[in-house]
Formats: structure tokens, C-alpha cells, sequence
RNA sequence: CGGGGCAUAGCGCAGCCUGGUAGCGCACCUGCUUUGGGAGCAGGUGGUCGCAGGUUCAAAUCCUGCUGCCCCGACCA
């Protein structure tokens, strides 16, 4: 991609109405800009991260055998009041007429429609287990949206329904995807935790919430520095009546194992153990061999825009934006210093990029008609891993100038050396 | 929903107190000179001053109502 004809969207300054790093380094790179309370536009930028989180997701999802579907944002408002949960929601469900006069909302979540959808689709215990997911927005109209698409009304999620027949079963299409998530999280490159949860509205027994550490957080962790063990700590104070969560630090991990730290988490996957709360309400039944029951239910869900905040929340410097490698816009940018009447320093820039084509590597070339500093800020700001600067300190050498994103100074390697440096 | 703040060009802001028909920086367009960390000069584009009433010869400015956005709290995934 040459950068003449993207629509970058980069900002100098701050937005005045952004509070926290990730909204502003989010406004500021061009990945999204505002249309409403909690309702955002998606600029080239971002939708590309964004779409790399999807791919990530589904590739995990699939692989771990669960089959992708769509299902519909518009929802009847029937469905909610037949689970009862049209009251239990609230506000945050968003009620509207069609010209009909028949009453839908924006889905929030999608546990009355796919189980709607089985009711007809799931007639034989032999077709089970199975899980479906889908990646798709969601509306919630939140009391108050805030940090950019870390709590907006409007957001992107991944969400997966497992259908078993007995509870031995439901533990262990729970675990298949638990181990999803560890893969998906792992591939994304983010330091997070795996805490015990409160299940919630949402209803069930078993629940665990997946948390990227960040001081931002909304949510305050205890967790182990020797073992897996973490927790909410709000949940861990109640069991040691009402005291202040910070004098945990520093304790003895209840599982015995190591001391007790304190970090801010943000909430980016949520698992749950449904059980038969909706095949029940909702009367969905599959024959099994001798008897017509109601399927135990899991739901699995991601926040994909969500993760897209997170990852920058724990990786950004005064500069702007640090990827993970797995989720930058592109691989690598082509500087190109003092073009003007420098045909050589232009016709460098194209080889390499046709080189970095070859190799399928996702590249930037700079070839804006800007000073050396916009581009540099630029790509900084974005958050692109790695520069190559071509200009006229190097024009003559053999040797190429490269730079990672924290490098404080670039260096030099030869020609041929190039494409090794990139690919490690 | 309670408390606080803001609304003037794409972004950041001044002007409002004391009414006289809108300005600055950045961005954008044209030209020339520049070019290794957000260039200089010259010229230019862009705004029903959030909306609706009212007061006045005259309203961005004063008055009333409304709307939107942000922050804190309560709520929640």
C-alpha cells in the first residue's frame, strides 16, 4: 500500500474529549473517529487491526471445531419476553416499532435467537455436541459509554453457543473452548489472566472471565505470582469480610501456592457455564436415545473491539501506539526522505517494496510529499513494527537503514541481509 | 438518573463579561524555495457561531427553552 492513497486519518493533536491513552492514540492514529455517544466509525487503520483480532478468533474457533454462523442484530422483542429477560435487561436493551407496529430490539447478546434457531435446526442427540459461533456487533445501550470502544454502545464480538447432552459433556465443550481462548489470547501476544468469575445476569454455574492486565482496567485482580491462580478481587474480599482489597497484596495465595499480586485488568472474553436455564425457558429439545431432553448450554463470548483498546492500553509509549506483531496494520514502512529531484531514492523505495510484495509482507510505503519528520511521526503514532529509511545517507552504500518501532537509532544492514532482518 | 463541565472551520482554541455582522494555530488547495524528526514565503478554500424562540435598529455575545457531547457517581458485560 502506498501512502498517497490511503486514507491515513492521522491527527497532531489530541482529541479534547478523549480521557484515557487508548481513545486518544485511537483518534490520534486514525483507526476510528466518533459518531455518536459510544458509536464510532472504523477508518482503514483500524479496520485492518480490527479484522486481524477476527481472524485470530476464527481461526481458533474453527479449529477447535466450533462452525461460524450470522445471525440477525435485529431481534424480535417476543423472543426477550419469552425468556423474561426483556425486564431482567432493561434499559440497556434497545426497543423499537417496526411499521408494522411489532416490537424488535438490537441485540446484546445472542442466547434467545440460537436457541430459537436450534429448536428447529438440533433434532437428534446424534448431531450433538455441537458449538456455533458467529462475529458480529452488538448493541447495548449503556447508561454511560465511556473510553472510547473499550465501553461503547456499539461493538464487535465473537460469540459461541455449545449444545451437549449431559453435563459431562457441557465440562468438556467448556474446556475445548477454554483452551481456544488460552490460543487465542497467546497468538495475540497479551500479558492477561484467567480469573474465577460471578456469572450474572447471564445466568449458570461455572464462570471465568479473561482479563488483559492494564492500570486502566475496571476491574481489580488478585492473582498469584507463582500459580494460575487469579480472582476478581472483589469476590475474594467478600469471602474475607468487607476489608480493603489493596492489603491483600503481598498475602499468601489462597491456593497455597506463591503471594498475592494486584493489577487492573480489562474484561476482553467471558465464559459461561449456561446450563439448561435457556433450553428450558425457551422449550428446546432433542431426542436422545430413549427420551426427549433439554441440551446443556455453554456461551463463550470475545470482544474483538474491545481487545483492539486493550492491546494499545498495554502497549504504547509517548509516541503512539506499540503493536503486537500479530496485530499491526502493516508490517513494515518505507520511509522515503528527500524525493525531489532524487529519482534514484525513488526508484531504491520501489524495489524494496515490490520485494516486500514478493515475500507477502504487509508494507507501507511512505511516498507522501511530506518532511522526513511527518512520516516518522506517522508511523510511530500508528504503531508499524519495523521502518526501512531510504534517503540520501545511503544511497551510495550497499546498505540498508532499519528501525524497530523502540529502537531509540536505526541500523544498517546489507542489501542482501534485508529480508532476514524483517522476517525474525 | 444525581452532580459538574463544554458546544465557534477537519483538529485544537480565542472572541462572549462591556451587542455592531467572525478570528488564530494546525490541517487542506496553488506557486516558488526547501527536505534525515511535525519547513519558509506568497496567495487561497472552508463556518446557517449546536437548535428554537425572545429582547434589540443590530445577537456568537443578553434572556428562555431544548438538544448533543465529555467527566465523576450509581448500574452493567
Amino acid at each position: 500500500m502506498k501512502a498517497s492513497h490511503l486514507i491515513l486519518g492521522t491527527q497532531r493533536e489530541n482529541p479534547s474529549d478523549a480521557e484515557i491513552i487508548s481513545h486518544q492514540l485511537m483518534i490520534k492514529a486514525g483507526l476510528i473517529r466518533q459518531v455518536s455517544s459510544g458509536i464510532y466509525n472504523w477508518l482503514p487503520i483500524g479496520k485492518k487491526v480490527l479484522q486481524k483480532v477476527e481472524d485470530i478468533i476464527r481461526k481458533e474457533m474453527n479449529e477447535a471445531g466450533a462452525q461460524e454462523i450470522l445471525m440477525p442484530m435485529v431481534q424480535p422483542a417476543s423472543l426477550w419476553e419469552s425468556s423474561g429477560r426483556i425486564d431482567q435487561y432493561g434499559k440497556e436493551l434497545l426497543v423499537f416499532e417496526d411499521r408494522h407496529e411489532n416490537r424488535f430490539c438490537l441485540g446484546p447478546t445472542h442466547e434467545e435467537i440460537i436457541t430459537d434457531l436450534c429448536k428447529n435446526l438440533l433434532t437428534s442427540y446424534k448431531q450433538l455436541p455441537v458449538t456455533l459461533y458467529q462475529i458480529q456487533t452488538k448493541f447495548r445501550d449503556e447508561i454511560r459509554p465511556r473510553f472510547g470502544v473499550m465501553r461503547s454502545r456499539e461493538f464487535l464480538m465473537k460469540d459461541a453457543y455449545s449444545f451437549d447432552l449431559d453435563k459431562t459433556g457441557l465440562d468438556r465443550s467448556y474446556q475445548v473452548m477454554k483452551e481456544a481462548y488460552i490460543k487465542v489470547f497467546n497468538k495475540i501476544g497479551l500479558d492477561y489472566r484467567i480469573v474465577k468469575a460471578d456469572s450474572g445476569t447471564i445466568g449458570g454455574s461455572d464462570s471465568e472471565e479473561f482479563h488483559v492486565l492494564a492500570d486502566s482496567g475496571e476491574d481489580l485482580l488478585a492473582f498469584s505470582d507463582k500459580s494460575t491462580y487469579a480472582t476478581n478481587a472483589e469476590l475474594l474480599t467478600e469471602l474475607q469480610d468487607g476489608q480493603d482489597p489493596s492489603t491483600l497484596e503481598g498475602k499468601e495465595s489462597p491456593d497455597g501456592k506463591g503471594i498475592l499480586k494486584l493489577k487492573r485488568g480489562i474484561e476482553v472474553g467471558h465464559i459461561f457455564k449456561l446450563g439448561k436455564k435457556y433450553s428450558e425457558i425457551l422449550n428446546l429439545k432433542i431426542q436422545s436415545e430413549d427420551k426427549e431432553i433439554n441440551p446443556e448450554m455453554g456461551c463463550y463470548g470475545i470482544g474483538a473491539s474491545r481487545i483492539v483498546a486493550a492491546a494499545i492500553e498495554q502497549n504504547h509509549d509517548d509516541k503512539g501506539i506499540i503493536w503486537p506483531e500479530s496485530l499491526a496494520p502493516f508490517e513494515v514502512a518505507i520511509v522515503e526522505v528527500n524525493p525531489k529531484n532524487k529519482r534514484e531514492i525513488s526508484d531504491k523505495c520501489a524495489e524494496i517494496y515490490d520485494l516486500m510484495k514478493k515475500n507477502e509482507i504487509d508494507v507501507l510505503w511512505d511516498n507522501r510529499e511530506k518532511r522526513p519528520g511527518v512520516k516518522f511521526n506517522d508511523a510511530e503514532v500508528i504503531g508499524i513494527p519495523l521502518t526501512i529509511i531510504i534517503g540520501d545517507r545511503t544511497l551510495e552504500s550497499k546498505e540498508i537503514e532499519i528501525k524497530g518501532r523502540q529502537d531509540e537509532k536505526p541500523k544498517l544492514v546489507s542489501h542482501q541481509d534485508l529480508l532476514a532482518n524483517i522476517i525474525d
